[in-house]
DNA sequence: AGGCTTACCTAGAGGTCCTAGGCAAATTAT
DNA sequence: ATAATTTGCCTAGGACCTCTAGGTAAGCCT
């Protein structure tokens, strides 16, 4: 009987890509195991239960977009900067559904340490060196900055913005003007 | 055989209280029926099937919500119905953790339009004659004011402010003072 | 009291999660 | 190259959830 390869990795990449085709709450581990013609319990010897594979996906994800964020931050600041963050987030939640779904995860502290979800907090903080806040105003920024950009894309993905006529883009290039004009003179 | 009087409401309602009893996704037929005593196939004749009773559930949410948001902004205006509104809207969500998970269903747009999803848009709206704003101005920081405090409830919930020590508490009472800010001298 | 509606039941099929224990393929040691 | 070990995938099966079909009895209406 030939294997078929199994890793945790290749698991959690597999998973990724039917999160993104069928939704993050029907990533299942038999699902999963259909995918690679493989009975379920064959999967239980890479991850521990079907909640820690969701977690391996959403650290996955996690890093994905930073990843995405970090490129599209390399040599910009100020407003620049701001605009290709928010930009590279929100191309990452339309262009990967159930993998942003994923990063919306409740982690444990311990896996939360160990993910990329520092890094994007650090991330967030280089944009503000385009702008003149020190802390405490800083963290408060970044939480600001933070909630808003998960706020559009998740209520964007959700339909919330569909009842009216006014384009959605035209209000997230508004929401960034916004934001910057906020930067630049916290209160 | 005495019976439960069963009705759709009342398994709505007690879903609501599972809800933030166990969490919004572990809101089951099963448990339901568990908690009245009942066997499971005795719900299917209130309710079409679980996604149907979650969507009860989401609607209930979104009408107590919009009920506490509306007591709250009662008689205020300007930087005070902002934060009455804010305030009523986090503090809902984390005195109903599973209610407020339900409200960020995606419904489909039929049942949307029926829900209390447009009297919140309308009460957001209603902060900004506060303000001076018009169309399209106010669609755009209907939809940013919706985001942030959306995006920071859930950002809470999901434990991703507890990495830094700055207090939560005062970094919500400054993102309220620079969403007000930044209304007052809209760029 | 008889008839109708409906609340709740039993039975059962199908799906997901997960454990225990087994065999055979791949890897390492001799 | 063969033996020993590890490990990948298997079968079997229990527990729980979803939902359908069809039946019985409780409560309402004449």
């Amino acid at each position: 009987m030939a294997r078929a390869g199994l890793t945790a990795d290749r698991l959690t990449q597999a998973a990724a890509e039917l999160a993104d085709e069928v939704g993050f709450e029907n990533v299942t581990v038999s699902a999963l195991a259909r995918h690679f013609g493989v009975k379920d319990a064959s999967l239980y010897s890479h991850i521990r239960n079907a909640h820690d594979l969701r977690v391996r996906l959403a650290v996955l994800a996690l890093a994905e977009l930073a990843d995405r964020v970090s490129d599209a931050l390399a040599g910009r600041s100020g407003k620049d900067a701001l605009v290709a963050f928010a930009t590279a987030y929100r191309t990452y939640a339309r262009e990967h559904p159930g993998r942003y779904a994923a990063t919306q995860m409740a982690l444990d502290p311990d896996t939360a340490a160990t993910s990329a979800a520092g890094k994007h907090a650090e991330m967030t903080r280089a944009i503000l060196r385009g702008y003149d806040l020190w802390e405490p105003d800083q963290t408060d920024a970044v939480r600001l900055l933070h909630s808003t950009f998960h706020g559009f894309v998740s209520l964007e993905r959700a339909g919330a913005f569909h009842s009216h006529p006014r384009g959605v883009e035209a209000s997230w290039t508004r929401a960034l003007d916004a934001l910057d004009s906020l930067l630049r003179s916290w209160p």
